[in-house]
DNA sequence: ATTAATTAAGTTGAGTACAATTTAATTATA
DNA sequence: TATAATTAAATTGTACTCAACTTAATTAAT
């Protein structure tokens, strides 16, 4: 019963997920290169855009990133502009996040990053719309886990 | 025509691929901790297992991975006894890498790590087929892109 | 045969990830 | 109410990722 077939690299799950989701963030890398934005300086951006008012710990929930990571990725945002950082007067343990006028300008012209992504993908778009529902799929199913 | 939908975070392809790949590296880290691994380290020996000699352009090309970031990982599975490096005879550029009996042995028992990362997803075994397929496919658009 | 171009590793520096610890503020409890 | 437990950020240390550069070896071109 010595079967080995399960350590094949060709037969692992995790693996094509890491190995895409590098590929992905180097294709992002040109399109952030203009915004001065690493990969996750961006997804931070997305959520700002969406609420422009957020807790540090609430933006670590919804990238699934600790302080750890978070703290210098806000505190680069800080630094350029586009991102303020208080203390919340009702619970001074709390940061929030409040984003500027120069980070509401940003959003304008970043609506061009998703489209010219997106337009990089040869083959069927259909796919990769099955690829993302997969995933949040999957996702989901360890969300609340750890 | 400002529409921001392509700017939401639910909307982006990349970030729960992101989001997984993290997530299912971490669900590996009390299974590798057990080998001394790191994830890197593990997909490494999983190439090894396969093919005991293997240069380490080779080994990169598999993984995705450039000597910045093998260097160091090869060079810690040489000091825990699992991997020995030497040179070509034939080209001293290249740094040819060969399995040792620890690291041979080490296979037999790590047979259980997919098996127990397996067995902690819950829904549909199907789900994560179609998923790896999914990746697999898209994967393959970039593969030899840059 | 020399010189130029290419190639494979290794190194360096910036930026994550993440576990573990520390600090300060808040809440719960004896 | 004083003390304990909890919570949110920040910090520290380890390891990865990748771009850019360096070094050494090989191959190509003059």
């Amino acid at each position: 019963m010595s079967d080995f077939e399960n350590l094949k690299l060709e037969n692992q799950i995790c693996f094509p997920l890491y190995a895409l989701s590098r590929k992905v963030i180097q294709l992002y890398k040109p399109l952030l290169d203009k915004y001065n934005l690493t990969y996750t300086q961006y997804i931070t951006m997305l959520v700002l855009w969406e609420k422009e008012n957020i807790s540090l710990k609430e933006l670590g929930k919804k990238l699934y990133l600790d302080s750890g990571t978070l703290s210098p990725v806000v505190k680069k945002l800080v630094k350029q502009g586009l991102v303020e950082k208080y203390r919340s007067q009702a619970d001074e343990r709390i940061v929030e996040l409040r984003l500027t006028a120069g980070g509401r300008e940003m959003k304008e012209d970043a609506v061009e990053i998703p489209e010219k992504l997106y337009s990089q993908f040869e083959g069927d778009p259909e796919t990769l719309v099955k690829l993302k529902n997969n995933l949040d799929q999957v996702l989901s199913q360890f969300k609340d886990e750890s």
